[in-house]
DNA sequence: GCATTTCGTCTCGCTCAGCGATACGCGCCG
DNA sequence: CGGCGCGTATCGCTGAGCGAGACGAAATGC
């Protein structure tokens, strides 16, 4: 149990390592990255990154493609295959949809993953906020609203890691004083709701509310999102807490055997 | 219950071939695989396996529990990744989201990949029809209203593949006889719809919609599904239709650059 | 109860896959 | 024209990866 100073230190040193670093080197929002690019990215050699895109791309997770390489439906694929994600994802959709239908916002659905949350799903209309939130994106669980909702009701361990670590500011109105996190924190776990006022982003709010499992720890959050004019997070606090309390009970009843 | 042997041959003398058939070995609904398994579906030697699955372990790719191992979160970050698949998501939410509201069924969005049909999305209420598709899953061609939309939509060198080569019966309403599915191809090109009765799974009827490319070539499909007894496919081809076609010229207008 | 099988883990020499320095052809710039 | 960044190809060296096998623990059979 020694304390990973870099959690993301994987080894450089096998191929394995490397393959899996070249694929963690692409962006979300790139649509190909050349060979040199990927290069620079990932610190390793030239010749290395040709030759491991190449079995990559023979293994049907590259795609070659005019300006370099991308990422492929291979890929895709593969991932749909962890289980707690999708399984938790075909649970959750009918709520999420209720909730959408009910509030016609951006609706989220979000896991804990070290100190950040990871989006399992992201669901709006075509009136939608521009928010920077992608499915299988990551945020800072300090400064989102799935993320504090999570952090209220996690063993305390985690919670005292988060709070004494640096807390990122990441617009003006970010919680950076712990303790004026904590008593947040405190707040969200008697309510059972988070609010997020343009903590990550400027222009957005949020409402959360935890899912919390058999043994009262949260196995992942659901919010609703909207711009900061007319959206009125309090508002649809009533609808977040069903669908969460719902989707909760749904994967109680279903077998607690996840995380 | 032993599964056919791989037609996907690629490479095993390679580590990365190697792991990568580890991680194929996943099943969508295996929630831990043991060791022992995972050798006997990889055919791989049991301590490569024990060193591979301890190194994919490493690189946040699998996870080790009780029962054995799993997908990780990890895997699930990086599949989202796959560019054509995820911008392709991110567009299309808005159009599903509308088109579910309007009809209160199941709504798939799939692309082609081979011969078979891959499901990027799949949203549905509570009351939603026990289908055996899922997000991530695959199913052939020939047999569902979304593979029928994209082959209709398609070149005639794959068009002409997949007719002549064999078609799997998975129903007894499957069409088999290459005529009648070539005649049913052609009346789709015409009608922009197609309809799919029972023909990869009993109980279950579809109408797709296909979403085309500047090239007038199918880049997706979208499809409504629903149970025989109540669900009327003839009720929705409008919504349907419109669903595609507006999803298709947003692609277009921002940018006709995938694939 | 013991015998047997199945499973996960670990060890240990052999060897070839993977390595990276180096070089080459190309298009693009000033 | 010379320099630069790019993708690609070559080629010996070597250690990472290999798989036969051993071993203890646990499940299964009798």
């Amino acid at each position: 149990m020694t304390q990973a100073p870099r959690p993301e230190a994987a080894g450089l040193d096998t191929v394995l390592g490397k393959a899996v670093t070249i694929l963690r080197a692409f962006r979300p929002d790139d649509r190909a990255v050349p060979l040199a690019e990927l290069v620079r990215r990932t610190g390793l050699h030239k010749a290395t990154v040709h030759r491991l895109a190449a079995a990559l791309v023979a293994n049907r997770l590259l795609d070659r493609v005019d300006g370099g390489y991308r990422p492929s439906g291979g890929l895709f694929e593969l991932g749909m295959l962890a289980s707690p994600e999708r399984s938790l994802l075909e649970v959750a959709v009918p709520f999420l949809q209720d909730l959408y239908e009910r509030t016609h916002e951006t609706v989220h659905l979000g896991v804990r993953e070290g100190h950040d949350i990871v989006y399992v799903a992201k669901i709006g209309g075509h009136r939608q906020v521009r928010a920077p939130s992608r499915t299988g994106g990551r945020m800072p669980l300090h400064c989102t609203a799935i993320g504090k909702a999570l952090l209220a009701h996690t063993d305390d361990a985690l919670r005292q890691e988060v709070l004494t670590g640096p807390l990122e500011r990441r617009t003006p109105h970010t919680l950076v004083a712990p303790g004026a996190l904590r008593r947040q924190l405190r707040e969200i776990t008697e309510t059972g709701v988070a609010f997020e006022r343009e903590e990550s982003t400027v222009g957005i709010q949020c409402v959360a509310a935890p899912v919390l499992g058999g043994d009262n720890a949260a196995v992942a959050a659901i919010s609703v999102a909207g711009p900061t004019g007319r959206f009125r997070p309090e508002r649809y606090v009533t609808q977040v807490r069903a669908a969460a309390a719902g989707l909760g009970s749904m994967l109680n009843r279903r077998g607690p055997r996840d995380r």
